[in-house]
DNA sequence: GCTTCGATCAAACGTTCGTTTTAATTGTAG
DNA sequence: CTACAATTAAAACGAACGTTTGATCGAAGC
C-alpha cells in the first residue's frame, strides 16, 4: 500500500513539476534534472516511470486531454441531443468547445491555468514529435466541431470556417498562453486591463473565467464577420459574390 | 573591396540560414553547428560577427523589425494626414498594422513568409531574454496603434480594446506561422481549403496575401462585436450595460 | 526467514552544447 | 615587398544534456 501509494505519488509529482515548468521555460529549456530537482524525485525516476523526456511530455498532455477530449465530445452530444436533429447555433458551439477548455482554467484539480498556458505554448511548439502527438490527439474532437460547424454554417463556404476555426484556436491560444506576451504587447498589467487587481496565485481561476467572457464575444464575431472578397485575385477558381455576409 | 563583401556575405549567409532554421526547429532546438554548417562558414564565425547566439537571434530579428516598424508608422502617418485630425477607421488601422506585415510574407528580400512564420512562433517562445527583446521593439509601435484605435472607437472601455488588439495579434500570429498547426488541426492542406494547388516555394507569396484577405474580415469582425456583459462576475467593479455593441 | 520484485538511489555514461583560443589566411595600405 | 588589421579556419574547452547502470531498500509471497 505504501508502495503503490509512493509510486502513484512520484509520478504525479513528476507530472505536475514538469507541467509547470515545460509552461514556464518551454520543452527544449527544461531540463531532467531541473524538473526532478522541482518534484523532489531522483534524476533516473522520469526514465523509469515514462521512459523518455519525450514520453514525459506526452503524459503530461494526456493525463489532461483524456478528460478535456470527453467533456468536449460530451458538451456537443448534449447540444445535438436536445435540438434533435435541427442544426445548432455557432455560438453553442463555440461555447462547448471554447468554454470547456476555458473552464479547465478554473478547476486546479484540472490543470488550472498552468495547463491552459502549457497548451497554448506547446501548440505552437516545432518539434516534430509534439506536432505529431497532438495530430493524434486532436484529430477526433475537431473534427466532430468542423462537421457541426459545417451544418450550422451551410451557406458558408466550407474551406472559409476551417480558417475561421484556425483563427480563433489562435486568438484564443495566444490569450491564454500570453499574460507575459500580452504585458510585452501592451505594456500593461492583465489586472490593469480587467480594471481590477488580480493576485497571481489565487486569481488565476477569475482570470479564467473573466477571459472566456472576453473571448466569447470576439470569437463569434469574428466567425459571422463579412465573408472576403478575392476581388484581386486572379488565381482564385470560383469567385465569390462580393461582400456576402456569412449566413448565421 | 572583397574585404568588405566577403564580410557581409558571412554575415547576411548566417542571418538567412538562422532565420530559416529558427523557424523551423524554434531557438533551443537549433544548434550554432547546424547553422553554420547550413551556411556554409566555419563554426566560430557566429561568435565572432555577432557575438553570441542571443545575440544572432536579435539581429535576425532587428534586420527585419526595422523596415516593418518604419513602415507601420509611416502608414500610419499617412492616414493621419490624410483624415485631417478626423478618427480614423478601424478598418484603415487594421490594415495599415496586419496588411503591412502580411505584405513582407509576398516580399522575398523582406524575409517573406519565412520570417514571418519565425516572427509568430518567437512571439510565444518564454525565453526571457525573446520577451525583453520583443518588448522594447515592438512597445513604441504598438503604443502608436493602441493609441489610434483609442480614439478612433471613443465609446468602447480601452481595456476592451486592447484585450481584443491582444486576441488579433494571436489570431493572426497563428495563422501565419502555423500552416503546420493548421494542419495539425484540421487535418487537411492549406492548398485545399483555399481551394486551389499551392507549390511550396513560390505559392508562398500567394498564400500570404490570401491569408490577408481572409484574416482582416474576421479581425474587423472581432474587434466591433459586441461588448461583453460580466453577468455573473460579481468581482467586476463597475457593471457594464448588458449587450452594448461595441460603437464601430 | 528467505526470496522476489518493483521502486529509489548515487554515480557514471557518451554526446552535444555554446564558446574560446590560437594559428593561418586574406586583402590592403605604406 | 612588407606590415597590418580583419576575417576565416581548426581544435579544444568545460559544462550541461538525456540516458543507463548496478547497488540498495522495503514490503509482499510461499
Amino acid at each position: 500500500m505504501r508502495d503503490l501509494k509512493a509510486n502513484t505519488d512520484t509520478r504525479e509529482r513528476i507530472l505536475d513539476a514538469a507541467e509547470r515548468l515545460f509552461m514556464e521555460n518551454g520543452y527544449e529549456a527544461t531540463s531532467m534534472r531541473t524538473i526532478t530537482g522541482a518534484a523532489e524525485v531522483n534524476l533516473a525516476a522520469v526514465n523509469y516511470h515514462f521512459g523518455s523526456k519525450e514520453a514525459l511530455l506526452r503524459e503530461v498532455f494526456r493525463r489532461r486531454l483524456a478528460w478535456l477530449n470527453r467533456e468536449r465530445l460530451q458538451a456537443l452530444d448534449r447540444l445535438e441531443q436536445q435540438a434533435g436533429g435541427a442544426p445548432l447555433k455557432p455560438s453553442q458551439i463555440l461555447e462547448a468547445f471554447f468554454g470547456t477548455l476555458l473552464r479547465m482554467g478554473e478547476d486546479e484539480s484540472l490543470g488550472g491555468m498552468t495547463f491552459l498556458r502549457l497548451l497554448g505554448r506547446t501548440l505552437t511548439e516545432p518539434a516534430e514529435f509534439i506536432r505529431t502527438f497532438f495530430a493524434g490527439e486532436y484529430a477526433q474532437v475537431i473534427d466532430r466541431y468542423k462537421l457541426a460547424l459545417f451544418s450550422a454554417l451551410p451557406d458558408v463556404p466550407k474551406a472559409e470556417i476551417v480558417w475561421r476555426l484556425h483563427f480563433m484556436l489562435g486568438a484564443m491560444s495566444y490569450a491564454i498562453a500570453g499574460t507575459d506576451v500580452l504585458q510585452v504587447v501592451t505594456g500593461c498589467e492583465v489586472g490593469d486591463l480587467a480594471g481590477e487587481a488580480v493576485a497571481d496565485d489565487a486569481g488565476d481561476t477569475a482570470l479564467a473565467r473573466r477571459l472566456a467572457q472576453r473571448l466569447m464575444p470576439f470569437l463569434l464575431g469574428g466567425l459571422r464577420a463579412p465573408l472576403p472578397q478575392f476581388q484581386d485575385l486572379p488565381t482564385t477558381r470560383a469567385a465569390h459574390s462580393g461582400g456576402q455576409q456569412a449566413q448565421i
